[in-house]
DNA sequence: TTAGATTCTGGTAACGATTCCATCGGAAAA
DNA sequence: TTTTCCGATGGAATCGTTACCAGAATCTAA
């Protein structure tokens, strides 16, 4: 007796056919009890357990939801896919999951993967939102779709949309009553709403506080911290040297801090710093640092209840989640 | 023409027969060269693409591997997991995630799902390894099977160890060394290899340097934070306090430096502390801590490569990554 | 020229499930 | 008693592939 019990196997140890079979197990109301007695025991006394893949082509539905993000060591977007993940499993989805590794290419490749794949849904974070390569390829998906914090248009997909602009419009306009004026700003590419949002929040608050917005200390490119490191340092040997930056971003943090280092500034003595999101141990070992909080657990579990929606027969919609200013000691005085 | 173009309608676009399409596509060496340029063309026009579900149903394999963790916000596993999809995803597997959330029950739950799946193959980091209720789930998988820094017997799976025990052994000896001997040693449940092959080396290093093993001083119970806080707590408010603390993961470090910043202990002043395992960031803002490294990079990739290598017809073996003791400012001197 | 091998192609049976359709009793209605 | 209807069941088609088998066409060797 060897592999795995299929419903034919059930069938002929109940003495019956195997649709009657099929009835009772997906719960059909036409089915005496005496029939549904023989075929529980029998499916139980063989250890019966259906197949997914073959309901799933039957059925044209796998419960499986495609999860594309840039890079699951993030700690940010590993919470955002833990409460994602947890989600979907209490609704009897599962969740495959695919780095793009920062590439448009590679996103692509995953998104026609999935396709292939005959996933229920996707949830993804793009790379770039502005790519007419990826825009064709979830054109072509055929399934709901749900983006983390980006806008593109024509795609008739779900999002969640973070409000960055209201928590780094309220750090900036901190850090200027605080005396600053010379405030760096450095973050990834503007070709993802998530940099367009927060530089807007960046720009009211200059501009609702009638100072002039320091747009040579702007530098837009590059989430990770190789591009923030070198911008900080290109600021900081700059005559006058911007008394603050804003870091959009965990990888952009640790750049900026590297450079500080570098230098021998000590943050919020000789150099205000404010980090767009935190990160794990952020409460123990940097107490001290203002930051631009958004919770991801909800992100993640709102991006989850989107795609079910959707998958419910509803339209798909927005929904946003807000993000908050906490001031801390390292951005309280100016040099 | 709506839904997904089958290899039917090729066939039928082709004016071919379908097995002749599928002969093509699967590069079979019987065509002719006519056949395979009107199908191939065919296809094309079309946008064919093949449907996995229906391949795996009739080939029996998925090229998908099971993901099982703990927790994938727990910063070192998600570097983990990415490492291991972007080599699986190199070989054409996908991977699917599931978190166990800590719960031996959840655990089981997730791999009878992934057998339910068919998915080729499991990569799992177990929440205990004493469960006979998991191994029962493990034993039914009829797939191969990847640990993570776990040792269950009688399960015919490979496994990727890390050798914890050389580089605590060599942070208690440097702490020994320094002077101390009250040192502190929280980690989580001794039901997990992790836990018990850094008591070994901390045990080890006691005993080869002759000073008694301080057994009131260890803690082993839970790996998350909120168990780390509070018996560190209880261990700072014994007479004589520990001058030292080992804490195992990120998860205990964080609760370690909470109780630690509770009763305003400077790390490396007051009270000396190695963590084992580092973080995100941990060269910006944790520049001070003594650790004991491992290389999650290579965990992931090298997981990835044992199940590949057992799918590919080899047994399944075990593979060893070994881990580094760096000594910094938080555990030179003895209070 | 004929037998045999070789290349190529189409038809069909699986893989494991669901679902429609037809059939057969028995119960209810006439 | 006959007709009608409904509950219960088995058989067959289907989802989209692959693989086996048989037959046709071409080629090689006697």
């Amino acid at each position: 007796m060897e592999g795995p019990v299929t419903i034919r196997d059930v069938a002929a140890r109940a003495g019956v056919a195997l649709s009657s079979v099929s009835r009772v197990l997906s719960g059909h109301p036409d089915v005496s009890a005496s029939m549904r007695a023989k075929v529980e025991a029998a499916a139980e006394e063989l250890g019966y357990e259906p197949d997914l893949l073959a309901q799933s082509l039957r059925s044209g539905a796998t419960r499986t939801i495609g999860f594309i993000i840039r890079d699951i060591a993030n700690p940010l977007f590993a919470v955002v896919a833990r409460a994602c993940e947890q989600e979907l499993r209490r609704n009897g989805y599962s969740l495959i999951l695919m780095n793009s590794d920062g590439s448009v290419e590679t996103e692509s490749k995953n998104f026609a993967l999935l396709r292939r794949r005959r996933v229920d849904g996707v949830i993804a974070s793009l790379v770039a939102e502005d790519s007419p390569y990826v825009k064709k390829t979830i054109l072509s998906l055929r399934a709901p779709l749900v983006l983390l914090d980006r806008d593109v248009k024509g795609l008739n997909a779900s999002a969640v949309i973070t409000d960055h602009a209201i928590g780094v419009k309220a750090a900036t306009k901190h850090l200027i009553e605080a005396g600053h004026r010379d405030i760096a700003f450095i973050s990834g590419a503007a070709n993802v709403y998530t940099t367009r949002n927060r530089i807007k929040g960046f720009s009211e608050a200059f501009s609702e506080s009638g100072v002039p917005l320091p747009e040579k200390l702007i530098a837009l490119g590059g989430f990770d911290a190789e591009y923030a490191l070198i911008h900080a340092r290109h600021f900081l040997l700059k005559n006058p040297r911007p008394t603050a930056f804003v870091a959009g971003g965990i990888g952009s943090t640790a750049g900026v801090v590297r450079a500080f280092n570098e230098m021998n500034l000590k943050i919020g003595d000789d150099i205000a710093l404010v980090a767009l999101d935190e990160w794990p141990l952020f409460d123990v070992f940097a107490t001290e640092i203002s930051s631009v909080y958004r919770d991801p657990e909800a992100i993640g579990s709102e991006a989850a209840h989107l795609i079910l929606e959707v998958l419910n027969g509803n339209e798909p919609r927005e929904s946003v989640i807000d993000t908050k200013f906490t001031a801390r000691a390292s951005s309280q005085k100016v040099r």
